[in-house]
DNA sequence: CGGAATCACTTGACGCTACAACTAAACTGG
DNA sequence: CCAGTTTAGTTGTAGCGTCAAGTGATTCCG
């Protein structure tokens, strides 16, 4: 187990480059929403795929899974979403250990005002420099590393939806 | 200003699968570094940039530049590694204002140490599930997103060396 | 059935990061 | 040559995420 395979020159050139996507893109996207919208990216998502669900409506697990989030910091952050308004705990009556994370009509407007601005920045930063054969290329690779990274495929991998 | 363009169908898939990614890389890396040598990601690579740079010594505004991080953050993370032992900050002769921060024997021989995982982490998460085609596409659509990411190119990205 | 394991969270404490404010050194223009 | 500005870096604080532990509910199985 001990000889270590280095990266070629190429690899190193793209792990390089994407490591440093991986490190500023995050925090492009969290000061455009905290600066329009005074939430974080994670907190925009969270609200973006109840906005979504059937009934606007999600399991914590179930939410915790397409948000690719530990389950603490999901319960953490929908606090804070609940103390703001944006959604509602309810306990989920089948199973009883369960909660469902409900989206408010605060919560709602919230998303559909701040949807717009979010997608210029995505726009901005990711898809507008990127052609369709781009496009495509980034769709295979990621799904690639998805399937390392995320083996039990947590995060809803709907393609084409 | 106000009619947004929304995303196309595999824009879209492409999207989530790379926001997907980029939420749970740094975990996966963090989380070997973490348990096989009690580093963080961010701490590893500034110490492998430091075992790179001429006399192991860099000024901390160009670490910050080469590690993708606000100088804060550096500060604060530098006095962590110095009080462990793995670098030393020295003033700069040259620029009183200046500090440089220098890579001490520990430093030097945890990167060393630590190298062989972590190589190992990102082949099987990243490079591996690459072909030579794939790298090559990863590294364009990566060059163009950093060149709207940071534009000043405070990255060094230094091609093909 | 009933105890044990598992599940679905929640909570608390600690560490890390960003932001803002601060210090000190080095330019710059009158 | 010195006031004002810019540069380089540090420090304090507040907020977010992770990890470990805890609480009920539910399932498993003997």
């Amino acid at each position: 187990m001990e000889d270590t395979v280095w990266l070629t020159a190429p690899q190193l050139d793209a792990w390089r480059k994407f490591i440093s996507v991986v490190e500023l893109l995050p925090g492009a996207l969290d000061s455009q929403l905290q600066r329009d919208a005074e939430l974080s990216h994670f907190e925009y998502f969270v609200l973006a795929m109840l906005s979504e669900a059937p009934g606007r409506t999600l399991r914590m697990t179930q939410l915790a899974g397409e948000t690719n989030a530990t389950l603490p910091r999901l319960s953490h952050v929908v606090s804070r979403l609940e103390t703001r308004g944006y959604l509602d705990r309810v306990p989920c009556p089948e199973d009883r250990r369960a909660t469902n994370a409900v989206l408010s009509e605060a919560g709602w407007e919230k998303v559909v005002a701040t949807a717009p601005g979010h997608v210029r920045t995505v726009r901005e930063n990711v898809i507008d420099v990127l052609d369709d054969d781009d496009v495509a290329d980034l769709d295979r690779i990621m799904a690639r590393m998805l399937a390392r990274l995320d083996p039990d495929n947590r995060f809803g991998s709907v393609s084409g939806r």
